[in-house]
DNA sequence: CACTTCGGCGCG
DNA sequence: AAAGCGCGCCGAAGTG
């Protein structure tokens, strides 16, 4: 037994299972039948049965009041974890077409909880990243392993997109050495340079964790507040999960924040300019629309450029923006 | 039969 | 002992 569960079962999760078809047959076997399992369940069996029978569509509900950071969730059914990673999963994406005669346009934003980040913090050398246009992943490995930004290995790139992402998340050095699987006193080695190079963002997390035991609560670009009843808790397993929330909060909430106010601006231009496109989803950071093919090109460019510039930061806001006769091809 | 809890896993 | 944030839905098992 490898693991156990907080209830003391013997772990059979994802990790557990590869670790354990190194040894033996099954695991693997086992894994490959829960993937296809959770596919068919989810997905497949799910997601025809729930037809609307007027409108021949899935409709979901976006719930507005539920979450902590301020993102909308959407249920019944949830359209925001449709398949994406793998290609098995992409065929599920796949079957969410237009009408005859419209096609699909999905645009995301490019980053934006880091871009949120070096605008929060200041952080110089992560802002000029941003301005430059650059890879921020790449330039975060050029920075952490002392080499030049075209000398950086994939497996390089890798390493600092995992420090990025955790970062946001409150990682810590044990969370690095099991994602990476690396030595402990390695990952502390990426973490001490990685705060080395962009002291903004060092400063930023302990302002953001000082200000978070003073006022009991973190907030928003638009000051949306999160409370943290338990980040002075005296239980340090729920003080750190606090403080890994008030780091998180203001970033994630943040970018929901910016959506919503890119949401109900395209929304008043839409009614008003082109009401033949219709904005059909929302997944975080992402709005997908069903236009007629005409001039799909246009209202594509249009909607890029009203996403970013739903607000104004010290570093630009990118979206990727693409046209698709099904979700897949769009995205 | 409806409901709850758990472990697991899909997404950003 | 746990050590990365935020969600919702599935099947299995247990409850009444």
């Amino acid at each position: 037994m490898l693991k156990k569960t907080p209830k003391g079962q013997p772990s059979t999760n994802e990790e557990t299972l590869q670790r354990l078809s190194e040894e033996y047959e099954l695991p693997k076997i086992i894994l490959q039948y829960r993937t296809l399992a959770k596919l068919k369940s989810t997905y497949t069996d799910s997601l025809i049965r729930i037809e609307n029978p007027v409108s021949k569509r899935i409709h979901t509900s976006y719930q507005q009041a539920i979450t902590s950071t301020g993102r909308l969730s959407s249920t019944e059914p949830n359209l925001q974890n449709i398949p994406i990673k793998t290609a098995e999963g992409r065929r599920i994406r796949e079957a969410f077409v237009p009408d005859k005669n419209n096609i699909l346009i999905s645009a995301d934003y490019s980053q934006i909880e880091l871009r949120i980040m070096a605008h929060l913090s200041k952080d110089t050398n992560l802002t000029n990243a941003f301005n430059k246009g650059l890879d921020v992943h790449s330039a975060t490995a050029a920075e952490v392993f002392g080499v030049n930004l075209d000398d950086v290995t994939q497996d390089q790139r890798r390493s600092a997109k995992a420090i990025n992402f955790g970062l946001m998340y409150g990682m810590s050095a044990f969370g690095l050495t099991r994602q990476l699987d690396i030595p402990r006193a390695e990952a502390q080695k990426y973490l001490d340079t990685y705060f080395e190079r962009y002291t903004g963002v060092k400063e930023y997390m302990a302002n953001t964790k000082a200000q978070a035991k003073e006022d009991m609560f973190v907030e928003t670009l638009m000051g949306r507040r999160l409370y943290l009843n338990e980040i002075n808790a005296a239980n340090g397993l729920r003080r750190q999960a606090a403080e890994r929330a008030a780091i998180n909060a203001p970033l994630q909430g943040s970018a929901a924040d910016i959506i919503k106010k890119a949401m109900i601006d395209i929304d008043a231009f839409l009614n008003k300019e082109m009401p033949e496109v219709k904005m059909i989803m929302q997944v975080h950071d992402e709005l997908i629309f069903e236009t007629p093919k005409k001039n799909a090109e246009e209202v594509m460019s249009t909607m890029k450029n009203m996403m970013e510039k739903a607000v104004e930061l010290d570093i630009p806001l990118i979206v990727e923006a693409a046209i698709g006769t099904n979700w897949n091809e769009a995205h």
